[in-house]
Formats: structure tokens, sequence, C-alpha cells
DNA sequence: TGTTAGCACTCAATACATCCGAGTGCTAAT
DNA sequence: ATTAGCACTCGGATGTATTGAGTGCTAACA
């Protein structure tokens, strides 16, 4: 279990730094050196404990809340604890089977998948869940459909290879050939087709362009149609589940904390930039680690998941430093496992 | 401004309830004799204002805090004032502009544009809000189409009349034939294009099983995947905005209230029901007049806007019962109003 | 030499007393 | 009918004492 001595920690400093994090991520409370004393795991004197933890706090992995109060971990104390003490929790039978089970679900779409994750997530850990999709740069282009409601109006459909269905309405520049309406959608599919994505626009600029000058009869509408229906911003697909669940942590009582915390997840802009960062793998962000001040007492932890292709999407925990780390990695960990599983079979087995 | 004498109140009373109820919407602080008495409006002494506040409060319109605080408006308080005193307030330029602004985008679907209402509203607001897509009763089915990704999946894409997509990947029936497949959609489209969508699944049941037995080589397949793609609950289109803004009301400073509040908010099933059952028009719902126990302390506006055919959509704000009547009730009418004329020009010139 | 008992000390939290002032209700004067 | 005057109320702020959980340090001990 502890792994002996690293860094310059003794056996028993490790001890009674462990206890005491595991105590305090259960309580939230200051814990005192008698308390540490009378756990099974510990047999020594509170004032040994009181010496090991003056040693632990000159060392900068505890600190007090005041001169004679319990210690609490302080961040480079999480670092250390997430980094050479803790041990991955074994998950309950239970909640190994709720995140299974959400991806054996026969139905299977990016979006609900992505929702349904951000929601099962927040309920298993308590903590807020933030899925960001994957990035497309590799997601090309399946087909090109345009639907008519009435005189005026139609509804485009883009389908991506990867699943994702894009639609938008736009109003038919006012009497359009019907017949270069057809033309229109078929030259679109026949050049388009295959093409990944983000080169959409610049595709329809060069090639699309010239082809439709060619082949309908008013060029311009046709043009100005495309402009309406396809000059999309590339949205960022982003999942929050849970959001509230921060509202039950002792550390959020303060309602202007909450406030600054809710207004960066409101905003796209705001969250999605720092889980678009994240490199490969399982991160983890303890309080100031994170740049963003609202988050200075939270954690934040992200794993991608794979698309295979290279192409990765993140999933992220946001909780207090006080964050129960060994269950959201195990939790996290297996999530994105299944997740990239589960996709890579439905995608790329051709 | 005033109307005279109501119910059992003199003008001077219903100056005073006036009064002090613009004051404590804007402040939230309990009104004292003195400080109304200074107003410009009135022209009594403190003691007089007293007399009416002490007959005011005999009358169940006004509540004190504690024994020698200033009055607050109680729930009958702001009952009467909605209903009798207050009138609406003249909206800015800018805020008329945003809302008349926020319709004349050219890009117009049903999804986006109560997504960014939900928005914007909470913007000029400062409270929740809540849009309710229309029920969809007389929608109608406008086409089908299904996209291939790749052998084991396609997508299935359902638009309707009014501009709403719904899809749905699903894996395809191991082999199922090509031209079965084709055949399948052409013979959804034939059939079903036109009927209301909440027939759907009982007319796949009566005559589309029917015609696929008689066309298709493996109807068993091309049946089951009908079931996979189409058997979709209906989804409830409920858009919320400014969620937050709660936490900037002095009277939710208190975590457990907040939590409570958005623990309903984030359930469709908890909010959907209070918004689907109002009825059409403005309606307002002070405190306890909500059912909901969470929202005893909050104020509920909900406005219909209509699509033509009957069909009517559900705004709402939610804010505490301090809430400012007049400027929501503006607010909500310019919006109601605009939305219903955009929405049937949209849909209903032919 | 490492461990522990003992003890003085610290400080947040709690309770309690006091004071202040905004606000009321009532009475008597205008 | 209105208002000035005044005694009274009570929440909120301020000050003080008490309590108890916890510490650091020293000296004794195995």
């Amino acid at each position: 279990m502890l792994t002996g001595v690293i860094d310059m920690l003794t056996n028993r400093q490790l001890l009674v730094l462990k206890v005491i994090i595991d105590d305090f991520i259960e309580t939230a409370q200051p814990v005192g050196s008698r308390h540490i004393a009378k756990k099974d795991q510990v047999s020594y004197s509170p004032a040994t404990i009181r010496n090991e933890m003056a040693d632990l706090e000159d060392l900068g992995y505890l600190e007090k809340t005041h001169s004679s109060s319990g210690r609490i971990p302080s961040e480079k104390g999480y670092r250390y604890y997430v980094d050479h003490i803790m041990s991955p929790l074994q998950l309950s039978k239970n909640e190994v089977n709720q995140i299974r089970y959400s991806f054996s679900n026969r139905m299977m779409e990016l979006e609900r998948v992505m929702q349904n994750s951000a929601h099962i997530l927040s309920e298993l850990t308590r903590y807020t869940t933030i899925v960001l999709g994957p990035q497309v740069y590799e997601t090309k282009l399946k087909q090109i459909q345009i639907v008519p409601l009435n005189n005026q109006s139609a509804i485009a459909i883009l389908v991506t290879d990867k699943g994702h269905v894009e639609h938008r309405s736009f109003a038919i520049p006012g009497d359009l050939d019907q017949s270069d309406l057809e033309k229109t959608v078929n030259i679109l599919n026949e050049k388009l087709a295959g093409v990944p994505i983000v080169y959409l626009s610049q595709l329809i600029e060069t090639e699309v362009k010239y082809l439709l000058e060619k082949y309908t009869n008013d060029y311009q509408k046709s043009y100005e149609l495309l402009n309406q229906a396809f000059f999309t911003e590339q949205p960022t697909n982003l999942y929050v589940g849970g959001k509230s669940n921060i509202l039950a942590q002792p550390e959020f009582t303060n309602v202007e904390r909450v406030r600054a915390l809710f207004n960066i997840m409101e905003n796209e802009e705001d969250i999605a930039p720092l889980l678009k960062a994240t490199d490969e793998g399982l991160h983890i962000f303890i309080g100031h680690e994170n740049k963003i001040e609202a988050m200075n007492k939270c954690t934040l932890m992200t794993a991608t998941y794979s698309l295979g292709d290279n192409q990765y999407g993140t999933v992220a925990l946001l909780g207090p430093t006080r964050m129960d780390y060994a269950k959201a990695v195990s939790i996290l960990d297996l999530w994105s496992t299944q997740m990239s599983q589960s996709l890579q079979k439905w995608f790329n087995e051709q």
C-alpha cells in the first residue's frame, strides 16, 4: 500500500499524511492529533503524531486554519497524495455496472451518449461533470440533404461520418428555381462528400462556386443559399451535468464563490479551452494549478477518450480540492476506457 | 395612474401600497414610514403614513419582519399590486431593440430561437428564463431520410413541417439488403409524409408493416430497423437560461434554498408540467400560489406564444416574489408577441 | 534515541450583556 | 383629519467571559 520512502518522507510521515488526507476528504474538518492516534492503522500517541504533523507542515504538506487548529492538507499535500500515496479505489459492483450499462445501450449517438455520460458521472461522483466532444479535424462530411418546408424556407442537414447531424433552416432566396435547388444539392454531395468538414467552406469557395456558375441557371441565388445554410461556426459540443452538485459541498456555502463558478461553466468560451488544452491520458489540476481564479478552491480532473484516428475527446470532473481522488480516478478511468472501446467498435470496424 | 377606489382601499392607501411595493422591489429592504414620507409623490407626514400602513397590515397587504421593523409586501399585497395597481413599464429603446433584433435574425430554427430567447430574456430581466417549445399535436412529418454511415450503422433523420429535426443513429440489422433499405425508406416517405407525428407509431403498425411484408425481401429485418430508429419518446423541448441569476438575488443567499430550486430546474419532469399546464395569455404565480414548495419564495410569470393552428408554446420568468413585475410583464408581452408573429410568418404563409 | 505524558498556551466558537438606532403605536395638540 | 411628540420594541453591532479542541514544548521514560 504505502510505497516506502519517497522524497524525504519517512514511512510514518507517509502514513500520517495519508490518514489526514483521507480523513479530511471524508469529513471536511481539520484533523487533530488525538483523532488520528485513535485510528487502528496508527499505533502512536497523539504527541508523536503532533511532532510528525509539525514536520509535515514545515515541509509544506499540511496547513493549519488557525494557530491551535487541527491540520488540513495543503495543495502540495494533495499533489503528493495524488502522485505518490493514493491507490485507485476498487469500484463497487454497482458503480461498474452503471457505467458499463450506459454504453450497452443500443442507441448510440454521440450527442446522446455524451449527454447521458455527463449525467451518469455526476450522479456517481456527486461532482460536476463536463464532457467535451471529440475534436473534428478528421471528421468528414457524409451527406448533405435539403428538405424544403414550404415556398420560403428549407432545412439543410449535414451528416458526418461520425454520425453527427447538423441542421439549419434557412430562407430560400426569392423564387429560386426548383431544379436549381436540386442541382445545387447534387453538386454539393458529389464534390463535398468525404471532405473533412474543416475544409468545407474553403472547398465551396474554390470548387463548388465554379460548378454552380456553370450548371445552374441562377448562380447568384444558389450561392446565396449556400452561404446562408452552411456558414456555421464550429459548435463546441460541451455537455455539463450535475452543476448543482457544487452547492452540496461544504466549501461552497459562500454564494459569491458559487456564482463565479457558475458563470464560468455557463460560458462555453471559458470552459471549453480548459478541456481542449489537456494532453492525452488522465490529469489532475489541484487548486491554483487551475489558471482560472474562480477555480482556485477546486480540483479539475480530466481524462481523454479516443475515437481512433488520433481523435480525442475529453471528460472532466470538477469538485473541491478535497475531492475523493481515488474514487474519481477509478471512475474516470473506467468510463474513458469504456467510451473509447464503444466508439471504436462503432466507427472503426469499417 | 391610480385607478381610484377599488375594493375597500382609499386612494391614499393605494398610493402608500404602491410606493412601498415599488421601493421594496428595488431595494429588498423593509420600508419605513419616514422613508416614504420623504418621496415627492407623498405629501403626508410619517405619522399619517404609519396609520395607513397599520391599516394595510390589518387588511393583509403588508407584513412586518419584526415588531419594530418597516413593512414589506405580503403575497396578498403583491397579488393586489399586480391585479390593480401596477401599469406595464415603458421599455427602453435598447431593450425593445434587443428583443426585436433577436427575431430579425435570418437563421430561423425553432431550437435555436428558443435557446437564444432563453438567453436574451434572462439577460434583460436578470431572472431565470424557461422556454417551452410548442406542443406538437399538429406537427406533421415532412420527410424521412436514412443516411448509412458504414456497414453496421446508419442515421435516421425525421424532419417535421415546423422545421424540427430529430435524428437517431441505429445499428443496421445484420446483412440487411441494400435495396430493402431503400424500399423501406420509400415506403415510409410515401405513407407517412404529412402524418401528424403523434400517429406515427400507430401508422407504422397498421399500414406500413403490411407494405413492408409485401415489397421487401426480408420483412422481419426492415421492421426491426424501424423499431430501432423511430420509437423515440416525445422529447420535451425545454430551454433554460440564466439559471445562476437566482444566486444574485439577496433572498437566495441561503444555499439550501438555491439547491432545492436548482434541483427542480434540472429535472425536466418537474418543470415542464408547470409550464404545460398554463392557460393562454400572461399569468403570474406569486409565492405559495406555486404548488412546488421550493418555489414558495418565488414568482413564476408565464406567457404563451402561438404558432397558429391552436398550437401554443410557453415562456416563463422565475424570480423572487420581489420581482419587478411591471418590467417583467412588459418584456414577456413584447417577446411573446414578437415570437408569435415571427413563427406565423414562417410557418403559415402557406 | 525515539516515544510519550504532562502542561501551558492559543484561538474559534459560543454565550451573554450592553448599546444604538430605525421604526412603530399611541396620545394629545393643531 | 393630520401631525408632533414620546415611550417602546427589537435586530444588529460591539464587547467580554467561558469553553474546549487542539497545539508546542519540556521532561521523563523504555
